[in-house]
DNA sequence: GTATGCAACCCTGTATACAAGACCCGCCGA
DNA sequence: TCGGCGGGTCTTGTATACAGGGTTGCATAC
């Protein structure tokens, strides 16, 4: 309704933090505003806002009269993540819980989600399955997201999710683990359903643990394997 | 060494952060890039990076095509704030008394503020004990921070400090309530110094519902009080 | 052959000019 | 008298010019 256009700074912005994020522009890849005021067409002013917003939420490493760069993977920055995440997301979860158990409307929304993460395994195993399936989850979080009660909460949440999402494409996909998965996301909408906050917060901790040794698995097959392991 | 000159952007930034901390702007004015032009003598580019940092820390929101206000204070963000604190800060305080067990120096220096605070009884009641008092808190709260091992814990407590000195800043100061919180602080040094981690994560929420009792208490009595409690 | 100093280039930090949207106030019509 | 419309003004969004620091690579001296 308000903006019909987004601002070019917000158009730069979300491209880089979508390259990023799917790992086209890889960890430690340097970015000379000069270089995005050519492929972005846009000017240097929008160009260094965005630049200064992606520093903000630490994707990339700003360094005073030297440049951008895309902020670096190591073992420790996915262990900090995870750890983080942890503390966050069960108390989003336990707030998720009881506004569905207060909102119908919200409850019939978790409802379908349950289902259909519950038709993903009737899926044969594909990449599109797997595809599917992350956009699903994306969406499921997203939810856990918007249901949580507190401000602070939400938006820290939120700025965590583009550095999980970036793992996730920086290592490669692995189909035995969205039958996983999906069991773990089904576990953790059950209890959230039958207003379980404790059982709801447990199942995603018992998630990120099993999504973070797949994710160093993962890693170690990958050409960012050596990186940088220096945390 | 490396930057004897601090970046215009960086100095609008702190000087801008330091004015909302200390209630010299006060919630709801309006910042106009051309105002905070004249008033700071940099050009509107240093003045933009800062305002948009700003925003991006929560000290200001931003209205696209229409300007920057210092963010405003209502009943409900006191209890996010707060609430989110509860969440992060028994982490770090556990963290802390963790790395305070393992390193001699990081506990001789924990040690010494547990000295300080308990020497502030010593003093008689003045504003000057409460300066002092309240800087040694925040002493005391970098040390937490900077002895806690996880970089997004350490970066998303310290962007919350700024929000819980303004609303210091904003009540007024309560001579009263030094005498407990120091008190409250001395159970905290000394649940960490004894490597008692649990301790020393109740001690520091049992401080953190003083706080916020006595924020919400000295709200009451401000010209603070009726600015919006829509939250 | 190696180390050191210098110079040219490139980059970011800053200032400012230009474009375009938002708000306010006054006018006109019902 | 009240409501809607239009122009003017102010504000932000964007582009670009200018200045100063950093880096790199080469030349020269040891």
């Amino acid at each position: 309704m308000t903006d019909l256009a987004p601002s070019k700074a917000e158009q730069v912005h979300a491209r880089l933090k979508e390259e990023i994020e799917l790992g086209e522009l890889a960890p430690g890849a340097s970015l000379s505003e000069l270089w995005l005021v050519e492929r972005t067409g846009a000017s240097r002013t929008p160009v260094r806002e965005a630049l200064r917003r992606l520093a903000a939420e630490g994707l990339v490493d700003l360094v005073p009269r030297q440049g951008a760069r895309v902020s670096r993977v190591s073992a420790r920055s996915v262990r900090d993540l995870f750890e983080f995440r942890t503390l966050l997301e069960p108390a989003a979860v336990r707030q998720a819980t009881e506004a569905a158990g207060a909102d119908p409307g919200l409850h019939r929304e978790f409802a379908a989600m349950r289902d259909a993460f519950a038709g993903t395994l009737d899926q044969a195993p594909s990449t599109a399955r797997s595809r599917s399936f992350y956009e699903l989850a994306d969406r499921f979080d997203w939810a856990v997201i918007r249901a949580a009660r507190n401000e602070h909460l939400r938006r820290t949440i939120a700025e965590l999710r583009p550095h999980t999402a970036r793992l996730r494409n920086l290592s490669h996909l692995d189909p035995q683990r969205v039958e996983v998965s999906v069991g773990e996301h089904l576990a953790v909408c059950d209890a959230l359903l039958a207003g379980d906050a404790d059982g709801a917060a447990a199942a995603l901790v018992e998630h990120l643990q099993r999504s973070v040794e797949t994710i160093f698995r993962n890693l170690a097959g990958s050409p960012w394997e050596d990186l940088d392991l220096l945390g």
